[in-house]
DNA sequence: GTTGAGCGTT
């Protein structure tokens, strides 16, 4: 309890982003008001897109006042940003199997605290958006399937794979605009389950899974002498 | 040690 410091003072949600916007972009534009610790934004786990919101934490929260004072109705790609204070800190691994889809992450904490110039943030604290719902299109619930699961969600059993669907990667032969979520959806009727449950790739082949390898190790190999070659043998060509 | 799938869109 001794440190008693809310991570929401150092963290901004900044939203209205466009689209053309990126964590690198977003991080240098807050750094010229605060050192900024860590920008992020969050992008759609299937499709890839941003959504149009970045997050930035700062070190310090008066530097994020700061940058939140600046960044706040600045105007980037003809779009005007709007810069609030988030909510919670970064998604522990643990919330992102019951996070969201669930629908209630009960938002309630965040207290009014700061000004109260708040966009009426603090009012609804998230209690109730206006926009009904943000569905995204795919189901989150799909994804916390398996958290329902009565096996018993074991996080550190699935390896949360970093890479995200690089779709662009493949061709499209044709039908490409069918999006991710009808793809799992219809793609196949006789859809297998375990398929379905997570975005996550199986384990189909880890690639440089051979280079696992420590660097140390190869220089053992290197080390062996060849045998292929024996100074031994009748070094006297005349 | 940290995590990225974070609270958006009027």
């Amino acid at each position: 309890m001794s440190r008693r410091e809310q991570p929401s003072r150092c963290s901004l949600l900044v939203r209205n982003l466009p689209k053309s916007a990126k964590t690198e972009d977003l991080r240098y534009t807050a750094e010229k008001y605060g050192q900024v610790r860590d920008v992020y934004i969050p992008k759609d786990y299937y499709t890839g897109e941003i959504r149009g919101i970045g997050f930035v934490e700062f070190t310090e929260p008066q530097d994020a006042d700061e940058c939140k004072y600046g960044m706040d109705r600045m105007m980037m790609d003809g779009r005007e940003l709007t810069v609030v204070f988030a909510q919670q800190g970064r998604k522990k691994p643990e919330e992102f199997g019951r996070a969201g889809g669930g629908g209630d992450r009960g938002y309630g904490g965040y207290r009014g605290g700061g000004g109260g110039y708040d966009r009426g943030y603090g009012g609804g604290g998230g209690h109730d958006r206006g926009y009904g719902g943000r569905d995204r299109g795919y189901d989150r619930d799909d994804r916390r399937s398996y958290g329902s699961n009565r096996r018993g969600y074991s996080p550190r059993r699935r390896s949360y794979s970093r890479s995200p669907p690089r779709r662009s990667s493949h061709r499209r032969s044709h039908h490409d605009d069918s999006p991710p979520r009808d793809a799992q959806r219809e793609a196949s009727p006789a859809r297998h389950r375990e398929r379905s449950q997570s975005p996550v790739r199986s384990r189909s082949r880890s690639p440089a899974r051979s280079y696992s390898r420590s660097p140390r190790r190869a220089e053992d190999r290197v080390r062996s002498v060849s045998p292929r070659r024996s100074y031994s043998r009748s070094p006297s060509p005349r």
